[in-house]
DNA sequence: TTTTGAGTTGTTCGA
DNA sequence: GTCGAACAACTCAAA
C-alpha cells in the first residue's frame, strides 16, 4: 500500500490543488495533515484573528474531507519532527506540499527536505517565483515590465483547473491534537473553500464590471474582499485569474472589460510581490532601496499608539484603522492612506506599521504586506516618489465624498456636517456643540499638522542620515 | 555598450 | 474653480 502525506500550509482547498493532486496520483492512501507550529503562536507577526480564520478554514476543510472518506489530521510541534512521526506511523513514502515564498517558509521546508522526502508543487502564484526573469536572467523589479512578461506567458484556462477529488482514502486510527481555543471567526469573512467560491462567483459576475471606477470608494463594497481567502489558498491564484479572464471575455462594454482587466492587474501585483520576496528575502528586514535604509525615523511611541488605536485626529486615517481593528480587514485605499500617514506624517518606521498590519489582518501575507508598506513608504521596488505624500483631507474628500465611511467607523463624528467632516478641527464652537462633538474631548485634535509634517518628511527623506556618518 | 523612454495609486502652486 | 507644471534624480528595461 503506497501512502503519501498531503502537508497543508496555505492551500486550504480541495479544488485546483496541485499538491493534493500529486499526492493522489502517487499514492493509494493520502493523509491530509496540518502541523500547528509553535512558532506561529509566538511570532509578533501573527495575530489571534488570522489564526482563528486559519483554524476555521481547517475545520471547513476537515468537514469537506470527511464527506470524501477522509479527515484532517492535526498535529503540533516542529514540522520536521511532527512529520517524521507521522511517516513512522503511516509508512508514507513521500510528503507533498505547495511551495511558499517567505524566508521562514523556505527555511522550514529546506529543513524538512533535508530529512524527509518532501515534494514541493506550485500554486501560491500562477507562475512560480523564479520562472519570470529578464533576458539577462535577473528578476524584474518594476511592476509594469513584470506584468508584460507575465501576460506574454500562456494564460491559464478553465480546463487546467484541477477538479476536487471525489474520494480520498486515508488510513484509520491516526490521532489529532484538539482544535486550539481561539476567538470566533469574523462574520464578514466566513472561512472555507465554499465561502471563497461563492464570493468569487458573486464578485466576478457583478461588481468586477464596475471595479475600475468603484474600487477606490471606501464606503462602497466595490472590491472583491477575497484577500483572506487567497492568503490561505481557500481559493487558488489560478482560479482567481481564470475568473478574471472569463469576466473580461464576457464583458458587455469596454468599460466592463476594463473593470475585469483592472482586477486582473491587482492579482498581478500579488504575483509580483511574491516574486520580489522570493528573489529579495532581505526586504523583510530592511528597505529595498539602500539609500533609504538610513531615514531618521522619529518613532514616537505616543504618536504610534494614537495611530494604532485610530485616534490621530484625521478622520479618514482613524476610520481606516478602526475598520481594521473591528473587522480584521481594510479597504486598499485606506491601507495606502494610513500607511502614508504613519511613515510620512508621523515619521514612524514602515516596519512598525508592517508588523501591526500583520497582527491585525486576516489576509496578512508577508510578501504582499511588505510590498505594500515599502511602496507607501517609498523605500521599495518601483516605489512612490518620496515627494508623493498623501494629504489625508484630500484623500478623504476624494475617495469618501459622502463621508459615509468615516461616519460608519468613527461614530463620534456621525453628526458632524459634511463640510467639516474631513477636517473637524476647523469646526467653530457652535458647530461642535450642535454636532455633539467637541474636538479634544469627544474626538482628538490632530496629532500633527499635515502641512508641517509634510515638510519634515520631505527633509527626512531627502537627506537620510547615513550610518557611516554616525 | 550605449541610449532612450518609462515608471500604480499625489500634492501644491501659480496662472 | 480649473488646469498644467513642478516636484529630483534615479534606476530599470529593452532596443
Amino acid at each position: 500500500m503506497v501512502t503519501a502525506l498531503w502537508w497543508i500550509r496555505r492551500d486550504l482547498r480541495l479544488s485546483d490543488n496541485q499538491a493534493l493532486t500529486a499526492a493522489l496520483r502517487a499514492a493509494e492512501q493520502v493523509v491530509p495533515v496540518f502541523v500547528l507550529d509553535p512558532r506561529l503562536w509566538r511570532s509578533p507577526y501573527v495575530g489571534a484573528r488570522r489564526l482563528a480564520f486559519l483554524i476555521g478554514g481547517l475545520q471547513a476543510l476537515d468537514t469537506a474531507l470527511r464527506a470524501r472518506g477522509s479527515a484532517l489530521i492535526l498535529r503540533a510541534g516542529e514540522p520536521a519532527t511532527a512529520l517524521a512521526a507521522l511517516i513512522a506511523e503511516t509508512g508514507a513514502q513521500a510528503i507533498y506540499a505547495e511551495a511558499d515564498v517567505s524566508p521562514y517558509a523556505r527555511q522550514r521546508d529546506a529543513q524538512v527536505a533535508a530529512a524527509l522526502p518532501l515534494q514541493l508543487t506550485a500554486g501560491v502564484t500562477v507562475h512560480p517565483p523564479g520562472s519570470i526573469l529578464k533576458r539577462d536572467g535577473t528578476p524584474y523589479t518594476i511592476f509594469t515590465p513584470f506584468s508584460r512578461a507575465w501576460l506574454a506567458l500562456p494564460l491559464p484556462t478553465a480546463a487546467e483547473l484541477l477538479p476536487a477529488p471525489e474520494h480520498i482514502s486515508t488510513p484509520l486510527g491516526l490521532s489529532s491534537v484538539p482544535w486550539p481555543d481561539l476567538p470566533p471567526p469574523e462574520p464578514a469573512f466566513p472561512p472555507g473553500e465554499s465561502a471563497a467560491q461563492r464570493r468569487l462567483t458573486a464578485f466576478t459576475t457583478s461588481a468586477i464590471y464596475h471595479y475600475a471606477e468603484q474600487r477606490d470608494r471606501m464606503a462602497e463594497e466595490g472590491t472583491s474582499r477575497l484577500s483572506p481567502y487567497l492568503r490561505f489558498g481557500m481559493l487558488s491564484a489560478r482560479q482567481a485569474v481564470v475568473a478574471a479572464l472569463n469576466a473580461r471575455a464576457a464583458a458587455a462594454t469596454p468599460a466592463e472589460a476594463a473593470g475585469a482587466a483592472t482586477w486582473l492587474n491587482e492579482l498581478l501585483w500579488r504575483e509580483f510581490y511574491a516574486h520580489i520576496l522570493y528573489h529579495f528575502p532581505q526586504v523583510r528586514r530592511e528597505s529595498f532601496r539602500p539609500a533609504l535604509r538610513a531615514v531618521a525615523w522619529e518613532n514616537d511611541p505616543h504618536r504610534f499608539a494614537a495611530w494604532c488605536t485610530g485616534r490621530t485626529g484625521y478622520p479618514i486615517v482613524d476610520a481606516g484603522i478602526r475598520q481594521l481593528l473591528a473587522t480584521g480587514w481594510l479597504h486598499n485605499r485606506a491601507r495606502m492612506i494610513v500607511a502614508s500617514f504613519l511613515t510620512k506624517d508621523l515619521l514612524v518606521d514602515w516596519r512598525w506599521g508592517e508588523r501591526f498590519f500583520m497582527q491585525q489582518l486576516l489576509d496578512g501575507d508577508p510578501a504582499a504586506n511588505n510590498g505594500g508598506w515599502q511602496w507607501a513608504a517609498g523605500t521599495g521596488t518601483d516605489a512612490a516618489p518620496y515627494f508623493r505624500i498623501f494629504n489625508p483631507v484630500l484623500q478623504g474628500e476624494k475617495f469618501d465624498p459622502t463621508g459615509d465611511y468615516i461616519r460608519r467607523w468613527v461614530p463620534e463624528l456621525a453628526r458632524v456636517p459634511r463640510p467639516y467632516l474631513h477636517r473637524p478641527w476647523t469646526m467653530p464652537e457652535p458647530v461642535q456643540q450642535a454636532a455633539g462633538c467637541h474636538i479634544g474631548r469627544d474626538y482628538p485634535a490632530p496629532v500633527v499638522d499635515h502641512a508641517r509634517a509634510r515638510e519634515r518628511a520631505l527633509a527626512a527623506y531627502k537627506s537620510p542620515v547615513r550610518s557611516d556618518a554616525l
